[in-house]
DNA sequence: CCATCCTGTAAACACTTCGTTACAGGTGTA
DNA sequence: TACACCTGTAACGAAGTGTTTACAGGATGG
């Protein structure tokens, strides 16, 4: 497998996923088994809304995935795990990525606010 | 050396600090030698007080330390370097990290908005 | 029909973060 | 004196983030 290394805007939007204590504790639960949104909200303890967000963001982050599958009962439940990431996080490791950046200042589309 | 794993809390100010394209290539460009503020200002195309300020993020993060010095013209100039950090992040390793994490939900300090 | 479980999303608000501008001080040199 | 460097910090606005509450639907079982 051994992944192969995120793009410098990659690894922020990773690193952005990862520096929340919230998100730090889903990605810790799933890391213990799939769980369904619902069942997870409840094991750790916050609204499903709030759950539904963050697995948003580790979901686009690549960090977890999700799956839309049928119970026994016929009820949708999505189930979410972890993906096999592996980042190592050196000094040397960082400045390879940053050669990869893409934003280094906040530029939005182009023709928004073009002054004289 | 082997520096000792973090605390799940110390770890999320670590992410939050790189998880910054601008602070990541603060990092990167003191991954090639140490600097001090103006010239590495300068150096990335950003204000100082701005510079100042990440700086010291990455400082309270523990990814980066400085130290104020005197020039041969008497200048009070402040070098910063990188510190030997070492970071693995993979699922175990987290839900490891996790089990220390003291703030789950943002608890502000006491005495401040305290209803009837 | 009503209750219960699952999903998703939008509105509103508080709070933090990011960035600029402006100001404070220090030293050494023309 | 004035200028060119260096440092730090406070004030302010713009933008992003985290959270709650409320609402939308679909499927099963009493």
């Amino acid at each position: 497998m051994t992944a192969a290394e995120p793009t410098g805007d990659e690894l922020v939007e990773m690193l952005a996923a990862l520096a929340n204590p919230l998100r730090l504790r889903i990605v810790a639960t799933l890391a213990g088994g799939r769980d369904y949104v619902s069942h997870l909200a409840r094991e750790i303890g916050v609204s499903r809304p709030l759950l539904h967000m963050h697995l948003r963001r580790l979901e686009a982050a690549g960090l977890v995935t999700g799956t839309l599958e049928l119970s026994d009962d016929g009820k949708a439940m999505k189930y979410y795990e972890v993906t096999g990431f592996d980042l190592r996080l050196t000094a040397p490791a960082l400045a390879e990525a940053a050669k990869t950046l893409t934003r280094p200042d906040p530029e939005q589309g182009p023709g928004s606010k073009e002054h004289s």
